[in-house]
DNA sequence: CAAATCCCGAGTATTTCAGTAAGATATAAA
DNA sequence: TTTATATCTTACTGAAATACTCGGGATTTG
């Protein structure tokens, strides 16, 4: 039940992105500098995110990524489902296709995975880029400014 | 984000643990046959039950293993943390002994994974043995009788 | 004693993870 | 037009985890 690297990673990436949309552009390699991320794994979990239209590129000098829409309208359950797959404690309960086990019309289990899963997806599908910017701004006015995105 | 077999395989077999309380001891055998899981891998499973204290064993002929205390005070969250480990979706974020990242003192994700640990959470420790033996009988009651639990 | 049963440690094939490496393609600036 | 700066793509790799299998030892009942 553990997130891997790529979901935490591109979280934080696309926060990254969120914090310099005023730039136009930005290179990966200033996001994996910034966030402490291999910069060629970076760019494998970012052609993901760019397939799924959660961030857009710009080729050549000069070039580089930005949001593929408002930060407001990314949440951080469309960034996980896309570096993780869908939210599934199980196969039998997958958000997409799931595989049921054909062998039971019914199972004791089943209603337990699949409460899991919806509450999983509840939290990740409540947070926007724009509510994490906006709680590090409250953090950033309290003075609590030493926060980082090592994770 | 995945349960692993060990975790799915162990709630099934603490779940039959508790259907067949009344007769004494299970052998790991009839268990493994009715769930349809390897009995040797199952073994080890319930080798950490047993260290747990939530499952009880008797040796030697005629022996087996028995619930380790009553149903109602066994849930599920108690045999996914024996089976899976501490519920963590980061090891930022593990409910015992989280290993924060040294270089933040504050992180902007890690109230989300917080968040996610603590729904799963809820979830896993408001469902016990009884709340389960409970909703089968009802289900047995309704005629649907041809649940399984195959997973 | 023999059979049934739990107990224990080691080995193994497959898959996933977390990258690394090498080069092709596109564009802005000199 | 050349060069530097970027993105894009495919392939490879070492380490760990997963889901078992295998072999034998200890304990109790009949």
């Amino acid at each position: 039940m553990k997130l891997s690297t790529k979901g935490r990673y591109g979280v934080r990436a696309m926060f990254d992105l969120a914090q310099h949309m005023s730039e136009g552009t930005v290179s990966l390699k200033s996001i994996a500098e910034r966030q402490g991320i291999s910069e060629h794994y970076l760019e494998q979990l970012i052609a993901g995110l760019r397939k799924a239209g959660l961030v857009k590129s710009v080729r050549g000098a000069q070039g580089g990524y930005m949001l593929g829409r408002e930060p407001e309208k990314i949440t951080v359950g469309d960034i996980i489902r896309v570096l993780e797959g869908p939210i599934a404690p199980t196969d039998c309960v997958s958000e997409e296709d799931p595989e049921c086990c054909s062998k039971s019309e019914f199972c004791i289990t089943r209603p337990i995975w699949e409460q899991v899963r919806d509450s999983i997806a509840d939290v990740l599908d409540s947070i926007t880029l724009e509510t994490m910017l906006q709680d590090a701004q409250k953090y950033e006015a309290e003075n609590k400014s030493l926060y980082m995105y090592y994770i």
